[in-house]
DNA sequence: TAAAAATGTCCATGTTCATGGACAAATAGG
DNA sequence: CCTATTTGTCCATGAACATGGACATTTTTA
């Protein structure tokens, strides 16, 4: 059951988010169509509790920077180490597609990092987006990495919807195409779960923790050379992480050769 | 009209950024003495909206870096420039006392900024904290910087209560300690508000927006030399926001004779 | 200065969702 | 492997609050 209140306080995040700016409780209502009266209860709740406040009288109010100090206790508690965020710059720099870190979360895969593509026509993440577990190339680079026992409990957990030609629908056609990738080195998906979408992904595991550090853009731009996209993943990762870091952390995979890198 | 599920969305965060670690629906019901079930309905919803994830299954739910993602965004847009939290960590260093930011919010003050006190017994503030507009050194510091027709409407609205002995009673009185606060140089509070606390507050002017710079302790240790710290704060605002800096942003104020600083 | 418009506040009522108990599933213990 | 315990899900009912309309206040326009 989606709690309508809680994500009215999401939205409103959101909504300052965007638009950078006070807004009066009137301004709020008429953008989200909410009754004024609600509106004025969510963002006196919101007052009260030291999250807004008005900067002038009558010129709208804004959230206080207690979202951030929070956030950043928070997130100070399971940083991800500064090495892939270097990864991740140099990659979206490589590639010019949309890069990113991801980690399971039930059956999806959520964004924990993301670096957007400079290109127009792009792949559209954002931290907090969510991606079915199976049917992506993050998704499987995790399972790659989970005790069998995990991975099972999962895959029976998951209901398998057919998002495009590319959706693995059985739980055998799964693990195959994990086996495989393994033994490729690179996880990859096309029109799996996104239409158009292709993706090339390989598992990290830093600190015991699983996540998969993912190339993510439009088929039609590198649909004909994920197998390069790899071969840069592969090398990034070398450099970054250092020239060991598969063998010693993710021996399961296949290590491509990589060209330079001391 | 207090908002209960806003309320809990806000008391989860705050849990967390304590917590530091995942937490299970359950642990949350126990913690908080919440029905499990509506427990359950406010995490579900903040795992669809990627504002929480599970790391590992069972293992407990923690809140995705998209707070802090939102949460940069919108303190990106109105910053405290960076001399400023120069100038409060070096007020924290010499003075030892909590020293904070606060602007106004409708009748009260926000802290925006604030750096503890390393005293184990000390004014606890916190960003997001509240204190009445009228009734502090803070407060009458920002007042003294707004135009007068809008002191005279926020003071109008003004509810007065005797919170200690040092509580002003009425708007005069409150304009007379405004004036001589001005004509001294620094605005205080001596249990005005807060019981055994002594607060040392000026003004800041910084883009057209009206803040107060606050140095707070418990009276026993800072009752009998509030000048002193006053004058360090003004040659504090001295080195870091330059020489000139009240008599070209805050001309009412009257200028403490600054020792150092070139 | 008066009238109009916009913003903010209050309130009775109906809808939504919190509640807690009952059941199911998963995990731990014997 | 079976039992006990814990965790998660589902559901009917009653309480909390969203709703929208009416009123008050403030701001804008004429």
């Amino acid at each position: 059951m989606i709690v309508k209140q809680v994500s009215q306080v999401l939205d409103l995040l959101e909504f300052f988010a965007h638009r950078r700016e006070p807004a009066n409780p009137s301004e709020i209502a008429r953008h989200f169509a909410w009754p004024r009266s609600s509106t004025f209860n969510l963002v006196q709740t919101l007052v009260e509790r030291g999250y807004l406040y008005e900067p002038k009288p009558r010129q709208g109010y804004y959230p206080t920077p207690r979202w951030l100090s929070l956030a950043q206790e928070i997130s100070a508690a399971e940083p991800l180490p500064e090495e892939v965020n270097r990864l991740l710059r140099d990659l979206a720099e490589i590639t010019g597609e949309t890069v990113g870190i991801t980690a399971a979360s039930g059956t999806h895969v959520v964004f924990l990092e993301v670096i957007p593509s400079r290109h127009p026509i792009a792949y559209q993440a954002y931290v907090g987006k969510q991606l079915p577990l199976h049917a992506t190339a993050s998704g499987q680079a995790i399972l790659s990495q989970m005790p069998p026992s995990q991975v099972a409990s999962l895959l029976r957990r998951t209901v398998f919807e057919r998002y495009g030609e590319g959706t693995p629908m059985s739980i055998e056609e799964i693990e195959t195409q994990i086996k495989q990738s393994l033994h490729r080195g690179w996880f990859s998906s096309a029109s799996a779960y996104t239409q158009d979408l292709g993706g090339v992904a390989v598992p990290l595991v830093l600190n015991g923790r699983i996540f998969s550090f993912t190339v993510a853009g439009p088929l039609f731009r590198i649909g004909n050379h994920m197998d390069v996209i790899a071969r840069q993943m592969h090398e990034g990762v070398s450099r970054h992480l250092g020239p060991d870091y598969f063998a010693t952390h993710v021996p399961n995979l296949y290590r491509l050769p990589v060209g330079s890198a001391s």
